[in-house]
RNA sequence: GCCGAAGUGGCGGAAUUGGUAGACGCGCUAGAUUCAGGAUCUAGUGGACAUUAUAUCCGUGGGAGUUCGAAUCUCCCCUUCGGCACCA
């Protein structure tokens, strides 16, 4: 009886070996080139869940790859630390947030050490530690300076749920991204990132994100929605001052005929002054501010019976047409967005949909600019705007003119006369980060009476959130009620002051922690240009897809703004992005409440981990979903056994060779058959794992040399493997199947490393290089088809001419059966591959 | 409604450039071993036909098309999932 394949045992060894010498330490060696792999770092809710486990392991694989070949990896791990769920579990327990979110991870760290994962993690950290998060306020200081933070009222998305304010990306249907709980809107003053000066040039990055899928980049360019129209002024009619619109069609100009603004907009009150609309127009505001946020938004519903029809009502004001001088009602409509372009829209009823239907529920008139090709609109007829090209009419000097052209010649007319400019509007708003929160990193910030907004000198930061602090039941921040905390000195004028007690959105600390990753021991400076020029950007980046705007949007944001400050010197900050699929269970996200929950410590309980690991990584490729099959882990587990016993029960006949081309050299026909096996999956691993990351693919390529190692096994029994030759075939195949799998299963390949007679670890073998030689086949098997049917196979030399093919294929009595009587048209060969005779008749 | 991705055996999934569809694994069936179960090993496993030819026909959501040849390319339709949803 041979050794059993106790995991545990083995497990524990290695982990303890690899960590014992330190061989996940990145260095500061120039001597190799480096390569930064990193993982979205995990919030420490207090366990490990399948999703980390898959995440974390994809990540691993590649971390153990690129080191075989021959990289400096850096493979750090730390702690997004700051969040409302330890601010709940704080009021429950009756603890404070620090203590509760310390002790998880105490316990998700062991998890994660015990999952056997690469890092290197005399980099750790958590983002709560004030040494983190005093450079999160000393970067707040610079960007207020650069004119990129700003704090203003505005009407903002409130969560009642979590009691804070959320961001725009922050809400998802109406809904907190984090809680479910119905968003409602609160005017309040809060601090903004101006990310949307950087709209553009985050736009244009995603043309040059070539190692991002296509699906994140669309997401963005979406998100950051670019339209390029016209400013247009329409001067007040009767009295002094103008309106200005913004349009994407300046082309329909002379169809506009009459105006709507936001019910927001600051002149809605002022134009009703005197007209006798003002009672109306009054009301009809009230009204619209009761209705909820979310009701808001369903103008434009395609289920017409949740439809609200879009509503407004006449100001009594008017403007003056810029280009015909005609007079032009004012309304106010209630689908028309403040926060978008002037919050003032010109309305061209006849080629916009939503003015459409304005017009035609308060009778308004509609007129054709826009003929399209072949047809002849008329406004009495038209059941629905045209918003198609076309070209001009009833537009003046600009009939018949292309509608895309006259996009460029109105715009240009309206330059020369004052009245109008090209502008480009972007969908993107301003970032707002402040948090009513207690457990995020505070503002630096003090608001003096004299002075006004001032920040926190330099030389007093962190601004360290007080470990006393009690939280009140209710879930609302003690910080504006902690005297201690609040009250402060002004740092310009000395007067007394009152500290901010907003703290920051937590997405703020993910934005730049993959920075400090590369020199978290500075304690000087936030970053060390350095190290951080050195290292970054990330080589490869890994996560979920449910930041493909989130996380992904604001890093990118926050690295070019760190540029700007002197910090940086990258544009980008991962340079290669894998967004890995979910881990379902039936066909669902695991969740507490679907009772579906795959506990990780239970299967590495009865599996261990290097099972685990080559379930996830074998069940699908990473990008897409896994389903979670207990008998799949079964049969995972199954594999590791056979190569276990494969080679534990011959383990004389292995350790009598050495691996070698000398001993190789002269083997039988089922040895070079073996040995061109072992190539090909040394070529086939390393294309599968290099190009598209598809370790599902590799894995069964190594199966498939597994099973011929066994064939060969059975096939000649252990005694008849006395010759040499063969035992080195052999071996040299295991030994490939070893080295070939170890970044998916490290532990039980190092295991089985030594027991070869190795002395290293295994991690420290080089990648292998396939033998071409070996792997090239003496013979090729050409399928033969009749009109595109599979007829027949032949075996021919690797070398024989597209003429000797032929004329053997023709010759073979099963192909003779089609052609027999029939004329042949044409022969396609694909040189290797197949035949396919055409015959007619 | 608009945009995007996907649809392949009983299941997870292969098929890299238009060239043997279903690799690999799970499951299932039969056999070996075993007191029995489990584990392991061997063989088989898309469907139909049905019987010695190891043929033939059908088959990658449905329908058309391009091609010597289509899971792969084009068009139309269906389904599922994701994103956006008054953005002027």
């Amino acid at each position: 009886m041979t050794a059993r394949y106790n995991f545990k045992t083995i497990e524990e060894r290695h982990q303890a070996e690899w960590a014992g010498k330190g061989l996940f330490t990145a260095r500061e060696d120039n001597s190799r080139p480096r390569y930064y792999v990193l993982e979205m770092f995990p919030y420490p809710s207090g366990r490990i869940h399948m999703g980390h486990v898959r995440n974390y392991t994809i990540g691993d694989v590649v971390a153990r790859y690129k080191r075989m070949q021959g990289y400096n990896v850096l493979h750090p791990m730390g702690w997004d630390a700051f969040g409302m769920p330890a601010e709940n579990a704080a009021i429950k327990h009756r603890t404070h947030p620090a203590t509760w979110t310390h002790e998880n991870i105490d316990h998700m760290r062991k998890q994660l050490k015990r999952l056997g994962l690469s890092y290197d993690w005399e980099r750790e950290f958590a983002t709560c530690d004030p040494d983190y998060y005093r450079w999160e306020q000393l970067f707040f200081i610079q960007m207020f300076e650069a004119g990129l933070v700003y704090r203003q009222k505005s009407r903002v998305n409130w969560c009642e749920g979590c009691q804070t304010v959320l961001a725009n990306e922050q809400v998802e249907d109406g809904r907190c991204w984090r809680c479910d709980t119905e968003v409602v809107e609160k005017e309040l003053d809060g601090w903004f990132f101006k990310i949307t000066d950087y709209a553009q040039e985050l736009l244009e990055g995603c043309d040059r994100l070539t190692g991002w899928p296509e699906k994140v980049l669309t997401m963005q360019r979406n998100w950051i929605g670019r339209s390029v129209g016209a400013e247009i002024t329409f001067p007040l009619f009767g009295m002094d001052g103008e309106i200005r619109v913004f349009t994407t069609r300046p082309d329909t100009l002379w169809g506009a005929t009459f105006m709507s603004l936001s019910p927001e907009h600051p002149m809605a009150l002022k134009l009703c002054m005197g007209t006798g609309q003002e009672e109306e127009v009054k009301a009809f505001i009230e009204r619209w501010r009761k209705i909820p946020a979310k009701e808001r938004q369903f103008t434009q519903s395609p289920d017409h019976s949740i439809a609200r029809p879009k509503e407004g009502v006449f100001t009594g004001a008017y403007v003056k047409h810029p280009l015909t001088g005609e007079c032009i009602p004012i309304h106010i409509a209630d689908f028309v967005l403040m926060e978008y372009g002037t919050g003032a829209v010109m309305a061209v009823p006849a080629h916009d949909q939503r003015d459409f239907e304005f017009a035609g529920r308060y009778g308004l008139p509609i007129k054709v600019v826009i003929q399209p090709e072949g047809a002849n609109l008329e406004p009495e007829t038209m059941k629905e705007a045209w918003e198609g090209p076309g070209t001009l009419v009833n537009s003046g000097p600009f009939d018949g003119k292309d509608n895309e052209e006259a996009k460029v010649a109105i715009t240009r007319q309206l330059e020369t006369q004052g009245l109008g400019r090209q502008k480009v509007s972007y969908r993107l708003r301003d970032w707002g980060i402040s948090r009513q929160r207690f457990w995020g990193t505070p503002i630096p910030m003090v608001q003096c009476d004299t002075c006004g907004l001032v920040p926190v000198r330099e030389q007093d930061l962190p601004v360290i959130l007080p470990l006393d602090a009690r939280l009140d039941k209710q879930g609302r921040s003690p910080l504006p009620r902690l005297e201690s905390f609040w009250s402060t000195t002004c740092p310009k004028c000395g007067g007394p002051a009152r500290r901010e007690t907003d703290t920051m959105d937590t997405f703020v600390e993910s934005s730049w922690y993959f920075a400090r990753y590369v020199c978290p021991d500075e304690n000087k400076a936030p970053l060390d240009r350095k190290r951080v020029d050195a290292w970054l950007p990330v080589n490869q980046y890994i996560g979920g897809i449910e930041h493909a705007i989130l996380h992904l949007l604001y890093a990118r944001f926050f690295t070019k703004a760190l540029r700007d400050l002197g910090w940086l010197s990258i544009d980008e900050p991962f340079a290669n992005l894998l967004t890995q699929g979910m881990v379902l269970k039936d066909g669902a996200k695991m969740s507490k409440s679907k009772g579906n929950v795959v506990d990780p410590d239970e299967m590495i309980r009865n599996y261990g981990v290097d099972t685990i690991r080559l379930f996830i990584l074998f069940a699908s490729p990473p990008e897409r979903d896994l389903e979670w099959s207990d008998q799949g882990v079964e049969g995972a587990h199954r594999f590791l056994h056979r190569i276990f016993r494969l080679i534990t029960e011959n383990l004389e006949g292995l350790n009598s060779v050495r691996a070698g081309r000398q001993t190789l050299i002269n083997g039988t026909k089922a040895t070079r058959a073996l040995r061109q096996k072992t190539h090909r999956t040394i070529l086939k691993v390393t294309e599968d794992i290099e190009q598209r990351f598809h370790f599902n693919t590799a894995i069964s390529a190594v199966m498939e040399l597994i099973n011929e190692v066994m064939g060969c096994l059975n096939r000649y029994g252990t005694p008849g493997m006395d010759k040499q030759g063969d035992w080195a075939a052999l071996r040299e195949a295991m030994e490939a199947a070893l080295i070939l799998l170890f970044p998916m299963v490290p532990h039980i390949t190092d295991e089985l490393w030594r027991l070869l007679g190795h002395q290293k670890t295994i991690g420290l073998e080089p990648w292998p290089v396939p033998d071409l030689d070996a792997a090239r086949a003496d013979t090729v098997n050409i399928v033969v088809q009749v009109n595109g049917k599979l007829r027949s196979q032949v075996e021919v030399d690797q070398d024989t001419d597209k003429e000797n093919i032929e004329s053997i294929v023709l010759d073979d009595p099963k192909i003779k059966r089609y052609t027999k009587g029939r004329a042949i048209h044409k022969i396609i060969y694909v040189p290797g591959r197949l035949i396919n005779i055409v015959v007619k008749g």
